[in-house]
DNA sequence: TAATAATAGTCAGAAAAGGTCAAAACATCA
DNA sequence: TGATGTTTTGACCTTTTCTGACTATTATTA
């Protein structure tokens, strides 16, 4: 199976937060778009589309002499942060990849099965959504609010 | 009779998956296209006549640089109930009471759980799928087929 | 403190896949 | 043979990744 360079990017960054203490790790954009022969944008690309807050990470910049890349993992804690989730999300639109993203962090996380997965990734992340043309993304962040209501209210009733 | 090119092409990809130790194989469509000397959406045609959901199979694939096809052996989840279901479903639009007499129905006959129902019954049939205006029930009712197809496959009970 | 050097960010477009749909070609059967 | 169903093709579309030119910000140094 072949494998994109921002894929192997993905897994070098999940890879040094994995060895570090604290669940975060901080680098240059500029070595490592050396370290992999790419341009430092592509680097960007990397964070933005795996790296994002529904994935569970926090990006912190800052540019200039000795700049930095700050890669911070926010675990859920326990299901009560479900609840600050559903508030993040408030009533914007998501797109198909970070909805995707949010589900494989639930399922990461044990908050929903496999077989949830499955079918919410179906539902959001196909071409289903399409249908609803210019309102796709204000209706999937919506049915994404549904979904976390709904696993707020499970974990409240046992 | 000559055998099709769908079929030879159909064969040639069971052959792969009877190989495989995990009863999935992943290829190029392009690939695919050049080796059968046809059209790369020739390959689509098989996949959608012979590897769907019925048949046994889930199909995932990736565009973009490295894109892929997979196809993956599922079997059938021992409810041909199911099958009939989806088959009578098609692509037709579904409104809102038909879509909670179903889900109704899939939790009283233990296929699905309380907490998948609630979910579902959520998506399906409150409020959240007006935003689709006056293609609302064609979206219920491709939700429906999606949720039927994920039910039917027997790889993902946990 | 003003200039410079060192970082990182943005955005549009090219490249590399796969998807869709309808029409043409072919096959089958009453 | 005519109607109907299946297969094959090709023109056009969408998504994902990668690149590079240009922009913005911050630390350092003259």
């Amino acid at each position: 199976m072949a494998i994109t360079l921002a894929t192997q990017i993905e897994n070098y960054i999940k890879r040094l937060l994995e060895l570090s203490e604290d669940g975060s790790v901080e680098l240059r954009r500029a070595d490592l778009a050396d370290m992999f022969m790419c341009v430092p944008s592509q680097i960007n690309y990397v964070l933005n589309t795996r790296f994002g807050t529904e994935a569970g990470y926090f990006i912190e910049t800052r540019r200039g002499g000795s700049g930095y890349v700050r890669i911070i993992q926010t675990g859920l804690a326990d299901n009560a942060d479900l609840t600050v989730l559903l508030a993040q999300a408030g009533d914007k639109p998501m797109n198909r990849q970070a909805a995707a993203n949010l589900l494989t962090r639930l399922l990461g996380e044990e908050i929903i099965t496999k077989r949830e997965y499955a079918i919410c990734r179906s539902l959001f992340a196909g071409d289903a959504l399409k249908l609803a043309e210019d309102r796709e993304d204000l209706l999937r962040g919506r049915m994404v609010r549904l979904l976390l209501m709904n696993l707020i209210r499970d974990d409240l009733s046992d």
